[in-house]
DNA sequence: CACGTATATGCCTAATTGAGTATACTAGGG
DNA sequence: CCCTAGTATACTCAATTAGGCATATACGTG
């Protein structure tokens, strides 16, 4: 009954979900693409799977692992009350800068904080 | 050094924080709104600001606590990779329910995860 | 059915960390 | 000044957990 939130705070486990975002990958491929012991990807992936971040089917005497997308979903909820406030400071630092250097363009961030809900 | 994900993987620190987004409060108001031993409050306190997740003014024996936007851009920009990949399943589901009730409107679920980039 | 490949699991250890308790520090107010 | 409120820190303990290693299990092939 890990939350997400704990799930991700592993680094290995956050290189094997980006990993996994491009396609899905078995264990061994994983295992050579993140230069990690085998039973180390094994055991995250583990903890991943119980906490619903993946999936995995058999293919011979592979598994093959995917990503699912619930789990995320609660990370971006939690997130969702902060977003308010953190594009709030975004624009005031934009409107800041902008006074500084009229012509900056600023589009890259406002691309990422400044979705309209 | 701790990234931002270890910080908000405890349950505690994400109540701080969701506190916090409302608007500032004293070590004291969170000890009593989040019913919390004062230590453990400071303690917590100490690691978000270590972190940058807060800053704290002084206000004579009070410390006041706010919350600082940057750390949670980091978790953000983590989790912008996996927006595609999960909203295309969302829609794929819905998709999927519209075929068995083409009336029923989505939209709480639409709103919250394709925000367009 | 023996064997190799692919993956999972069990055990041990070291490190981290959150909680609890006591105590230290600091700023006003009487 | 002493006292109190408000906050931070030190110390200890218990629990959790990631890694390393060995081993077990499953599958396919000759």
């Amino acid at each position: 009954m890990e939350s997400a939130f704990a799930i991700i705070a592993e680094p290995n486990r956050r290189a094997i979900l980006s990993l996994l975002v491009r396609s899905h990958q078995s264990v061994g491929e994983i295992e050579r693409r993140l230069r990690m012991p085998q039973p180390t990807v094994s055991k995250h992936l583990r903890v991943l799977r119980d906490a619903g971040f993946v999936e995995s089917t058999v293919d011979a005497q592979r598994r093959v692992y995917c990503l699912k997308p619930e789990p995320f979903q609660e990370v971006d909820d939690w997130l969702d009350q902060f977003r308010r406030f953190w594009s709030d400071h975004v624009d005031a630092l934009e409107r800041h800068l902008d006074r500084l250097h009229p012509s900056t363009p600023t589009k890259e961030t406002k691309e990422k904080t400044r979705r309209k809900r």
